[in-house]
DNA sequence: TAGTGGTCTAGACCACCTG
DNA sequence: AGGTGGTCTAGACCACTAC
């Protein structure tokens, strides 16, 4: 393959001064996230080494391997000892946004569209209150949306919220969202465990998101928690297959 | 919540010598892994703070960091500032074993099994040849397999190989699997990216997967890529919903 | 105020790749 | 042999949390 020359850019594109208050190796990665998505690092492309990097920008190597490294993960650098660092190859940078179902409705053109079908206290089930990590019978607040883009729907989204947040009103969830209402409580969501899978839809899936009977639908089931671990929302939300997808980009370490 | 005091651990457990070659912080990353799997970290324990354990190990801070980061990242530990690094509370570290269907199948008693239902050279689809960067209708090799679990037929995978590996063998598939003989060949994988969804299974789907007709699947593409960014594999495999999920650990940064 | 993790520095040595 | 990334050290200062 063959990087050639390394590409030389300007110090105040790799650390733009956009976000003054994020941290230096924050700024760098994006600066060199910008450079690769704005093709002044084209596909192939070498970097300078990292050490001739932190020395003209002024930062130490440590700082500029853990830029690196951020955007290694997210696959669009590649580094190989003895060789260097170079913008992936090719297709790869592209096609992710290409193939991006997933940001196609959240942008381009789509409008999405939120319809709140419940906002209710109920008992929890014995799935939700394990999920939830409370009491069986506990009353849970149980949400079930209908998300829409262009007024197409797209998913029905069912989340149950513990006893502590119940108190979360329709007005709230159409403002912040419910991430958004969460957070203004103070919760601060710091890991989710989830799981995707697919079965056929329910009748009333497929009546809300116009499939025949039967049809597949694909799931996805998370239970996510605050920083203390304990459980914050538990959401199991179902999906049109023809117009939604998860993608997701693995590196090797 | 409270940690209280302190879980001290010896220094021979957290710093194993099962994997001598391994880096220090594989290692201790490893050790504070078993301690939490174990029980001797329970959830909510408090870990000593990083500059004492750095002391007590011999190992300086940075690599004490990188070694509890990596636990972070898979959910096990939690980390605050002014507070202090603790083990997940409650559920989460139990509820990955619990509820690992992808590992059930690898381990716990299920007995693994392939049949290779294809094995040949066969001109690129539009979609294979995209995916591959090869010229349309260039000779690649398709695969076809179906994966069992004692038996039960788990999902049909179906892979493509560019021209240069296409001289694959049902032997070497057999002995060391896809990526096995990939990487007898040189090939490291570096990049993947994937897409999960699902559609009504194909009548051959339904047939080799002992589904009725239209059942819903579970599909997963994958392009894989090599250091230099070229496609080294594409694979479409379809599973069946009902014995088969992914699952994954979201972590907030 | 004391203790924690978060960030950053300035260097060292090593393993690997290419010529 | 020379250059690259990979690992590790020893320290500094800061921001946040508890008391």
């Amino acid at each position: 393959m063959e990087g050639g020359e390394a590409v030389i850019l300007p110090v105040e594109q790799l650390l733009p001064d956009r976000a003054p208050l994020a941290t230096l190796w924050v700024r760098l990665a994006a600066g060199l996230e910008d450079a690769v998505t704005s093709g002044a690092l084209p596909p192939g492309a070498r970097l300078e080494n990292e050490i001739a990097l932190s020395e003209r920008l002024g930062v130490s190597r440590p700082t500029v391997r853990r830029a690196i490294q951020e955007l290694v993960d997210k696959g669009l650098l590649v580094r190989r000892r003895g060789i260097g660092t170079q913008v992936v190859h090719g297709s790869v940078a592209r096609q992710i946004e290409l193939t991006s179902l997933f940001d196609d409705l959240a942008s381009a053109g789509k409008v999405p569209g939120t319809r709140v079908l419940e906002l209710a206290k109920v008992p929890a089930t014995p799935l939700v209150a394990t999920q939830l990590g409370v009491a069986p019978e506990a009353e849970v607040l149980r949400i079930r949306r209908l998300r829409l883009a262009d007024d197409v729907p797209l998913a029905v989204l069912q989340n149950y919220l513990p006893p502590a947040l119940a108190d979360l009103d329709e007005q709230e969830l159409a403002d912040a969202g419910l991430y958004g209402g969460l957070r203004s409580r103070g919760v601060v969501l710091r890991v989710a465990r989830q799981r995707i899978g697919a079965r056929k839809a329910t009748n009333e899936e497929a009546r809300l998101l116009d499939l025949t009977r039967g049809a597949p639908v694909l799931t996805m089931d998370r239970t996510a928690y605050d920083a203390d671990g304990a459980a914050v929302e538990y959401g199991h939300h179902c999906y049109r297959p023809d117009l939604y997808s998860f993608e997701m980009t693995l590196v090797d370490r």
